[in-house]
This record gives structure tokens, sequence and C-alpha cells, in this order.
DNA sequence: TGAATAGTACGTACTAGTTAGTCCTAATTA
DNA sequence: TAATTAGGACTAACTAGTACGTACTATTCA
């Protein structure tokens, strides 16, 4: 692993847990065994390397979870949804729920005070939006979900309840939240 | 107005804008225009002050928007919701969806790494719920709303929404996920 | 040769919190 | 009534530490 990896990798990890301004370009050096240095011939500030560190982050997201769950052609679109929650929900299994979403937090810190992080993170929600939008299509027109609802409202809806629903399972710090209410909502779609 | 007062109104406004860290102390005082001697005459740290705005804003919150909405006898439970909602796509508006949610904020960033903070916005959380609860139960048995929902999992979707939604505003800046997303569930609740 | 690395010392600005003491009012006491 | 005392509200100046970023020299390695 290049040293650029390294900065990116421990980068974020700690942006995740605890912010991007409460990280510390010396916790991050010292962290990555490297010199300070070498961190400002890789990246020319703090800010340009938090913004590589989520320019990162959404794409593997994009790849790895919402094109391999909610654009899955091999499941249905009630499975891809399905699939979708299951990920989501195991991952803040996995952490205790103690971290929320590394793209909610991020907006939430920084939308208001940081135009170049805001931009991309809406775009991002957009791009994420408008996938679920898309499965919720294919599932009406496949009659696994009810025709009552409106797929653009709707997906806006899903996608809001679950950055919602992870922020509240992390400060309750308990899965319920999250999990009863991702299920209920695929009932609610099922229902004619 | 006494200075503690004082005190409490600039770093309440100064916290829910900035965050809680990057609020300093040295800026309150400023802002304030009191000497720093004094902010520890009526304060023992910088995170008793923060539990005092969070305590305050709360029981401020409960008393001037949830009581006066959700639990507002005088008005049929349906109308309880969308009053509610009205009162806070106002908020939000009158603030160009800048800021997000005072108490969402402080939950995403303090959530993981203060239990005191996170503790009162448990319990915080959980009390609005319930009166979100509650308003739905009364409408199921004033048959305003369909009865297919289940209260508690249902209030726990509205409230994980409603903050999902202000923070995806936040992000867009645009009002539209929040004030087209609650219409859309008022709608929902209403169909037979 | 030139890109990548280390080390270290800085500079400037900001951070939370402490110190030792002043001012004023109101109650107490001789 | 006049002196004394207690204590609340307040202040300026300070400490010790952290932040981001720069400057500069000196290696390592392809």
């Amino acid at each position: 692993m290049t040293n650029k990896e390294k900065i990116l990798r421990v980068a974020y990890k700690m942006i995740y847990r605890n912010g991007y301004e409460q990280t510390s370009v010396d916790e991050i050096i010292s962290k990555a065994k490297i010199s300070k240095s070498n961190f400002y011939y890789h990246f020319k500030s703090k800010e340009s390397l938090g913004i590589a560190v989520l320019d990162l982050r959404i794409e593997r997201y994009v790849n790895e979870v919402i094109n391999e769950t909610l654009m899955n052609n091999k499941l249905t679109p009630l499975r891809r949804l399905e699939s979708f929650y299951n990920k989501v929900v195991k991952f803040h299994k996995e952490n205790e729920c103690k971290y929320g979403c590394p793209f909610g937090n991020l907006a939430s810190e920084l939308s208001s005070k940081n135009h170049k992080f805001r931009k991309r993170l809406a775009a991002f929600f957009e791009q994420w939006r408008e996938k679920i939008e898309l499965c919720l299509k294919h599932g009406i027109e496949k009659k696994e979900f009810s025709d009552k609802f409106n797929p653009k409202l709707f997906s806006e809806i899903i996608l809001a309840h679950l950055e919602g629903a992870i922020l509240i399972s992390k400060t309750y710090k308990q899965i319920n939240p999250l999990e009863k209410g991702s299920k209920e909502i695929i009932k609610l779609l099922k229902a004619a």
C-alpha cells in the first residue's frame, strides 16, 4: 500500500468516527506512520484530503453497496430493496450503531459551512435516491409493490427515513429504529 | 437579561449553527460581551454549559412546539400532525434550510463520544416519539387515519423520516424533501 | 535525475481553563 | 447609627497545550 493510500484509509476511519473538524492532520500522520512533509506532498491541505476521502468513499459505496443491491438485476425489485436494507442493517449492527452514516455525518457537520462538501453530498444523495426510485418503478411494474406509491416521492421518503433511522439508532445505541422501520416500510410497499 | 441568560442565548445560537466542538468559549464570551472568568463563575466547564443549553432547548421545544401542536386537544389528530409539520417546515424555510435540526445536529456530532449528551437526546427523542404515537392512536380511533398502521412502529418512522428529511433538505438547501415528504406521509396515513 | 520520503524546527492563531483579586450590596453586630 | 462581615458578580492576565501549515535540509530509490 502506498503512503497516499495509507493516508486515505486512516483519515477515512478517523473522520467517520470523530468528524472532520475533530480529526487533526498531526493525528493522521501519527497513525499512518508518515512524516508531515510527506502528507503535504500528497495533499495540498486538510480540506483537499477531506474531499479526496469523500470522493473515494462515495465511489466505493455506489459500486459496492448501492449497485450490488438496488441495481442487481439477478434479484426482483423487492429482493433488491430487502438486500439493500439487510446490508445497511448488518453494517450498523457490526459497529454497534455507534458511528452513524458516514455521509449523513459529514452532511450534518459540513453542509452549512463548506460548499464543496455540501455539493458532493447533495449530488451523491440524489444519485442514491434515483436508484431507489428506479427500483420502486420496476417493482410497481412487476406488481411486487402497490401502484399507489409515487416512486419519486417515496424514494425521497425512503432515503430520508434511512438517514434519520441511522441517526436515531446511533442516539439510542439500538438497531431497532433502523431494523424495524425498514421492515415496516417494505411491508407497506407490498400492501395492496 | 442576566449574564447567565446571555451566555445561554449566545451559546445556543452558535452551537446550533456551528456545532458544539466548533463553538469556543472565547467566542461565546466575546459575543456575549462578558469576561472569561464570569463565564466560569456561571458554568464549571464548557460541557456543563452545553448540557444546560440542551436541557433548556429541549424544555422549550417540548412546551412550545410539541405540546402546542401534537398535544393540542382543540384540534383533531390529523390537524395536530399537520400543524406540527407546518411549524417545522416554517422554521426551516425561515432559516433557508441551512442549519438542520438543533437536536439532530447534536445527536450526530456527540452521540458517539459523550454519554451525557447522548442520554439526554435519546430520552428526548423517545418522549417526542411517544407523543406522535399518541396522536396516531387518537387519529385511528377517530377514523381520521387508516387502522392498518401500527402507531408505535409508524411513530418511529415519522420521527426518523423527519430527522432525515431535515438533514437532506439542509444538504440540498431546498425545503422540498421535508415539505413534500411530510405531505406524502399524511396522505398515506389518511388512505383507507 | 527527479519523485518520494523523513525529520525537525517554526510561526501564528486558537483552545479550555486558572489565578488572584476587585466591586458592590445586604445582612449582622457593637 | 456606624463598623464589620459575607458573599454574589465580576475582571485582566495568565498557563499550557493544540491546530494547520511552512521552511529547510537531507536522504532513499527507481
